[in-house]
DNA sequence: TGAATTTCTGACCATTTGGTCAACATTATG
DNA sequence: CATAATGTTGACCAAATGGTCAGAAATTCA
């Protein structure tokens, strides 16, 4: 039954080998989707064998679990971050530049909640509907709240919330696509997004002459 | 060897079952990616036998390449008809709409497309680097002569388009998230979503005064 | 209607895959 | 250094899966 369960402490090798499969496991099923990767996949991206990998996981579902877990809090941090004391339009689109950092620093992390979110999230649906829905409600009042007072556009708080979401994963989920779309300008392809979409959110953001 | 291949003429049975077969599998790949995906479930979704199916098709990869063949064509042609002659503003809107309307009336096919992106475009990494590059570029090339000429902001138009591929699709690929956070209010999410980018897209693209 | 053609299926096969296990190898520890 | 504990693996198993095929059923057409 692997290392799962027991109460023991943890070795050296333990922590080592966890880690090293869950980085590979990682690798794969966010290209590949849980049901698209294969133990065998996972221990050849992590240089083991694959009833080794089994020594330390009860399963592939184990994995996958675990790798998920994890995700929704480290995923939902900006958004956490965002304070109403701040300067609205300064929060906003400060918490857009975390968002897509990111999307840069953690681009598996992302395809592998995209994978999810595509097949339904048959594992975190319950989450979505507490965790994220609840933040997301928490943000949008102080949004709305913002807008009430005049500091920003009154724009629908949920989908400007979405937008953000939407184009900053775009440059993780779908940098293949931007990539190809960009040839040559690839390269500084996260510092002109953090440029557009500042300029976006700010256009967006800042109330109209009345 | 199934139908493909012979020069013979369509029956009628032949496509009834063939569009009754693609839209099954249009449903499960949509869903579970390619890998994901089996020739069982395609069957049961279709309410054919599986030898029945394989009569149809040589293969698993048959079904899947069929449908994304004929994918990107029409996943472009909103983009297509984007025209340099009219009003810049209002051919960007209209082009966010129209895009938001497929992603409401075509979520399969966006999904379809996203889990290919995902995988990283194994089988359309080509026509991305052609077909899509191209597109793009051109349309890329018409917002910026209309930013030289004074007539929207001045923003980088591949970016531009980015975020327009990004807000659109969302809303068919995240679906089950956005219904998640929207909850109760999630039956007009296609016309908020359509109010909210109107806003963000005029107000991002009407030149700031001078 | 009856032969020719097309459509369909149960039974089957080979490969892949998730997972197990006994035995072997290595590492920690008294 | 001897022993216990931990770590590793080749060989194996059962189920799932992509695909085949001979022949039965249905349809078309002369």
């Amino acid at each position: 039954m692997a290392r799962s369960g027991t109460t023991k402490k943890i070795t050296r090798i333990q922590r080592e080998k966890v880690e090293q499969i869950l980085n590979a496991a990682l690798d794969v099923f966010s290209i590949h989707g849980f049901r698209g990767a294969t133990i065998e996949m996972i221990a050849v991206q992590a240089g083991l064998s694959k009833p080794n990998i089994l020594y330390y996981f009860d399963s592939k579902e184990a994995m996958h679990t675990e790798l998920l877990e994890n995700l929704l809090d480290t995923w939902l941090d900006p958004l956490e971050k965002m304070s109403e004391d701040g300067d609205p339009i300064e929060e906003i689109c400060s918490y857009v530049l975390r968002k897509l950092e990111m999307a840069r620093d953690f681009p598996r992390e992302s395809r592998l909640f995209a994978n999810e979110i595509l097949e339904g999230a048959p594992r975190i649906l319950d989450d979505l509907n507490v965790q994220l829905r609840n933040l997301t409600d928490a943000k949008a009042k102080i949004i709305e709240n913002w807008a009430k007072a005049g500091k920003i556009r009154a724009v629908d708080p949920y989908h400007l919330i979405f937008s953000i979401w939407a184009t900053t994963q775009h440059y993780a989920d779908f940098d293949v696509q931007v990539q190809a779309v960009l040839a040559a300008r690839a390269d500084g392809r996260f510092e002109q997004a953090a440029q557009f979409l500042d300029t976006m959110y700010r256009a967006t953001l800042t109330p109209p002459p009345a």
